[in-house]
DNA sequence: ACAAGAAATGAATCGTGGTTCAATTCTTGT
DNA sequence: ACAAGAATTGAACCACGATTCATTTCTTGT
C-alpha cells in the first residue's frame, strides 16, 4: 500500500530524470513521464500538485547527486589547489559524459517555477567551492579574496565553458585541463 | 509608404524591447508589442513571419548595443589589462543600471529560437574579449592560453556573478572591483 | 475625383499541453 | 466473500497566447 504508493512516487520522478537525460525538458511532457513511469497522466497528480512540483523534485535530485559527487572527489584531496582540481574535473567531466542532462540542469528553457530549482542548483555548487575556497584563503594556499563571489564565478565559468561544447556535441581534449589552469589562476594559487 | 512600413517596424522593434526591459520576456505578448508600438496584433506580422523572428531582431539590436559599448570603452585602453578592466565594469555597470533588461537577455527563459539568439549575444562578447586576449598574450602582456576559452569563462563568470544580485535587485559596492581582480588573475596579468 | 490595389485591423481560430474528474479497479477489515 | 473506501485511469476540459483572414481604411496613378 504505502509502500506502492511511495514505489509509484520514484518511479514518476525516475522516470522524468530519465526523459529529461534523454530528450531534455522540451521532451517532458506530464503524458511522457507517466507512460515511461508506468501510470496514468492524472496518477502524476496524485503525488505532486503540478507539473512544475515535480520538476522542482527532479531538478533537486539531479542537483544533489552532481554536487555530492563533485564533493566526495574533492573530499580525497588534501589541499585547496587539489581540492578545484577535482571539482572542475568531476563536474566538467560529468557534464560531458551525460550532455543532454548537464545541458537541461545548467541552461536549457525551462518553466520560470523549475528556473528557481535551477539557480538552487548552482548555488549549491557554489556553496560548496565557496568552502574549499574558504579553506584555502584562510591557509594561505590561496590569495585573500570574496570565497562567495569567486565561487559563483567558477560556476559561471565552467557552465558557459561547457555549454558551447554540450550544445555543439564535443569539447577539445585540452577544454578540461585549461579550464583548471584558468581557474588556479583565478584563485591565485600559490606556487 | 515604404518610410512608414520602415517606420512601423522600427516602432515594433522598439516596443518589444521596452517591454523586455521593463516586464521581461514573459510580458512580451505580441498583443502587448504592438499595443505599445500602436499598431493592430495583426500587422506585426507584416514584418515579421513569427515572434520568434521578431524577438530575433530584438536579441541582435540589443546584443549590438551592449556589445558596442563595451568595445567602445575597452578602444579608449592602451594595455591589455586596462581594456579587460574596461569591459568588465561596462558590461557589469550597464547590466546593474537595466537589471531586468540584463536578465532577459543574460538568462531569463525564452523560446528555444530566441535561445539561439541568446548564445550569439554570448558569443559576441566572448569573441570581443577573445581578441584583446588575444593581443594581450602576444604582447606579453598576459599568460600564455587559449583565448576563445579564456573569453568564454570570462562571460560565464561575469553572466552568473551578476544574476544574482540582478535577482536580488542589489550588488554589494565591491562586486565590480573584485570582479576585476579575479579575472586580472586569471588571465595572468604580469605586474 | 475615382478606381485598383496595398496596408492595417482585431476579433475569431487553432494548437498545445497541463489539469480535472466521473467511472473503474484494487485493497482491506470483518 | 463482501462492502466501504482508497487509488487509478485516461479521455475530456480548459487556459493561454500565437496566428489567421475577412473586412475596412488608406495610398496612389490617371
Amino acid at each position: 500500500m504505502q509502500a506502492r504508493l511511495t514505489a509509484s512516487r520514484v518511479r514518476i520522478v525516475a522516470a522524468a530524470l530519465a526523459i529529461l537525460a534523454e530528450h531534455g525538458y522540451a521532451g517532458c511532457s506530464v503524458a511522457a513521464v507517466a507512460e515511461r513511469a508506468g501510470v496514468a497522466t492524472g496518477s502524476v497528480y496524485r503525488h505532486f500538485p503540478a507539473k512544475a512540483d515535480l520538476f522542482a523534485e527532479v531538478f533537486r535530485a539531479a542537483s544533489q547527486r552532481e554536487v555530492d559527487a563533485v564533493a566526495r572527489a574533492a573530499a580525497r584531496e588534501a589541499t585547496a589547489a587539489a581540492k578545484i582540481r577535482a571539482v572542475v574535473e568531476t563536474f566538467s567531466g560529468r557534464a560531458l559524459q551525460s550532455p543532454r542532462l548537464a545541458y537541461a540542469l545548467l541552461a536549457e528553457p525551462v518553466d520560470p517555477a523549475v528556473e528557481a530549482q535551477r539557480l538552487i542548483f548552482r548555488r549549491a555548487h557554489a556553496t560548496l567551492i565557496a568552502g574549499y575556497v574558504s579553506a584555502g584563503v584562510s591557509a594561505g594556499e590561496l590569495l585573500p579574496q570574496d570565497p562567495e563571489l569567486t565561487s559563483t564565478a567558477v560556476v559561471g565559468a565552467l557552465a558557459e565553458a561547457l555549454v558551447g561544447p554540450l550544445a555543439a556535441g564535443v569539447a577539445g581534449p585540452d577544454t578540461i585541463p585549461n579550464l583548471t589552469v584558468l581557474i588556479h589562476r583565478a584563485l591565485g594559487v600559490t606556487p
